[in-house]
DNA sequence: CAGCATCCGGCCAGATACTG
DNA sequence: CAGTATCTGGCCGGATGCTG
């Protein structure tokens, strides 16, 4: 049991690259499908697709569906994964603080006598 | 400046598969390459070097050499990659906290009818 | 011990076209 | 609007062999 779902899959999950984007996008209250294809710039749709029903699996979104015409589906974060994206912003937030630092590193680095 | 250094992508690199199981396993102090090899299951001596020189070269790791026989290497982090590693435990912490809750969740949403 | 070089297969994701 | 289906190519990463 728990097959699938250790610490480091859920990690690698959750950390993906749309993954991040989503919870944060989704953060603010309840969000449709083309605000999202807005929202995160570079995604593919099928990209959008596909990162939307592993949340919605893995009990990360819920998904409202209103029966109107044009259709209508709204994405919500659930509790757990609003503490997610708790936990998300302390990386975020880091990165921001840092990003300068790690140019910097990166220029420094790739300066050096090539051995 | 600064290109290639956005905030997602900076968090898309640190959140990696392999950089978070190495910034884990250095945490607790410099770390040779062989013990890294060991504490990481499923890595590869090769996807070991090439995040070893990325987070080298984003400056969130120290390479010293001591020129032995056979030689000695050891990987600590920076100050910058402390921080980051706490930021990093509030995201590991949760994926323990809900591991069960997403392994039910993707039961769950596999048992129902197929639409 | 701690790597680097090379080859190569798989799968990830973009492009495109179609639909309830 | 909010998707699904199919094809396709690029690149990621494993396997292997070689060195200071």
């Amino acid at each position: 049991m728990l097959s699938g779902c250790t610490v480091q899959e859920l990690v690698d999950r959750v950390a993906g690259k749309w993954s991040v984007c989503i919870l944060v996008a989704a953060a603010d209250g309840p969000i449709r499908f083309t605000e999202l294809e807005r929202a995160i710039s570079g995604i593919s749709r099928r990209m959008l697709t596909l990162t939307l029903r592993n949340l919605e699996r893995d009990g990360m979104l819920v998904r409202t569906v209103y029966p109107t015409v044009p259709p209508r589906v709204e994405y919500s974060l659930t509790p757990m994964a609003l503490e997610l994206h708790a936990a998300l912003l302390a990386i975020t937030t880091w990165a921001e603080r840092h990003r300068t630092d790690v140019a910097l590193a990166r220029e420094h680095y790739d300066a050096r006598p090539t051995p």
